[in-house]
DNA sequence: AAGTGGTCTAGACCACAGA
DNA sequence: CTGTGGTCTAGACCACTTG
């Protein structure tokens, strides 16, 4: 891929991506080196300083480890950071240096079944909204995922186009919710059908189901949505400590 | 104090020391805005890209944060946020309520694949324990696991009956081990024929499968598990904060 | 000695926030 | 508009590693 400098995306970050994508594709082993910043910034015909910035970052990230005097390499790969925190499918896809995308398959104004209603903490008959998507990292169909929403607290919603937009990005920038913390339940569950059509699977084979509900502020049920991941490419990383 | 430009020790730290100071010494208190980069740079007469780096890393270690177009502030002081803690199948169970036990398919002295040698950190032909049981809730098999321990941290393991014991329980007691924290993958994939037998299932139906890593003080790692959890008996629930 | 990362300069232009 | 952080340049010298 080529080094964009006409459009406002930094350099740093797209050299970032590019490294990125060199580990996850594998050119790049753990224990291998990278090019030097030198010939980064050369390659690039950009400045050492900006080649330096993109390598901080994914030595920050815990990518790639400095040795003074010898070079930059890549890490084993780690886990430490992934699992704790709440992030979205795009979020997640991008920091693992994959492009996301996704199929919206229907979003809808209804009135939710009871469960969902309880859950949201909302009253009968209050509308919510329901989306239905199909969640690619470079243009492999991965999850498929239904989301429920309050309308009241999101309206017009289906004026944006989720094809390339983050749910949780969205609610940040044009309604000022914050997804503040959530509460996950991952069971593993042979496929249907119907999903397996949708992520391109037999039917039967084994995929994650996860349900996710995710509060904003004061404790606000703000999102319930249920995700079904392809057992073949998915899987959850996390750190465990005593106590 | 005064920076010194003098002796080798980098400016940027030595202002970055400066900024922690006045932070723990509660000059700046959560929600103030610290100098600009700008004016930094001026006061301690460097050049603003310096001044930046030792706000980048106090910003890196979650002591700042940074609004563009307003300026730096201090972050709330951090809460610990324990996610997931580290348990035994055994602890698990009885803090759900259920009666465990366990039925040791096997436990063997034997040299290791690659893999788990160089997981455990271990030399070429050192010998490890490797312990297969099926663990049970309530008389119902929920899991197989497949357990590898260095044979050397747990001389004679095999005189005790883990019909009962929890194996972390038995490390601790007997040997001093205690584990200190774990890594965990978790997989979806559909159950062996083998698996499927133990746990008393169809072939073909979907389970998780998860690698768990454990390490002792000092990074030492003292446990390598696989482990098949029936996905119809078994749900991972966690919780997920932002940031 | 050559190549690497570590630090630093003295500017520059941009995007965003607020008065 | 000013002030802020965000990005970037084209150099520089240093400290460390390896041939």
């Amino acid at each position: 891929m080529a080094i964009d400098t006409s459009i406002p995306i930094p350099i740093y970050y797209q050299i970032k991506q590019e490294i990125l994508q060199d580990i996850n594709a594998g050119y790049l082993q753990p224990g291998d080196r990278i090019e030097s910043e030198e010939k980064l910034a050369k390659r690039y015909d950009i400045s050492r300083m900006t080649a330096r910035h993109a390598v901080t970052q994914l030595v920050n990230d815990g990518y790639l480890y400095r040795v003074h005097g010898k070079g930059t390499f890549v890490c084993t790969p780690r886990v430490e950071k992934s699992v704790a925190t709440l992030t979205g499918f795009a979020e997640d896809m991008q920091r693992k240096g994959y492009q996301s995308k996704s199929k919206v398959i229907s979003i809808e104004k209804l009135i939710p079944t009871e469960d969902i209603q309880e859950t949201l903490n909302m009253k009968a008959k209050e509308q919510i909204y329901q989306m239905k998507r199909v969640r690619y990292a470079n243009n492999t169909p991965i999850s498929y995922q239904t989301t429920h929403l309050p309308a009241a607290m999101f309206p017009d919603l289906e004026q944006y186009d989720f094809t390339h937009l983050g749910l949780y990005e969205t609610m940040s920038e044009h309604y000022d919710v914050e997804p503040v913390y959530a509460t996950q339940k991952i069971e593993s569950k042979n496929s249907s059908l119907e999903t397996a059509e949708l992520l391109e699977v037999e039917e039967g084979v084994a995929m994650f189901f996860v349900e996710r509900i995710t509060y904003s502020d004061g404790n606000k049920p703000m999102e319930v949505t249920y995700s079904w991941h392809r057992g073949d490419k998915y899987v959850f990383e996390m750190k465990l400590y005593s106590e």
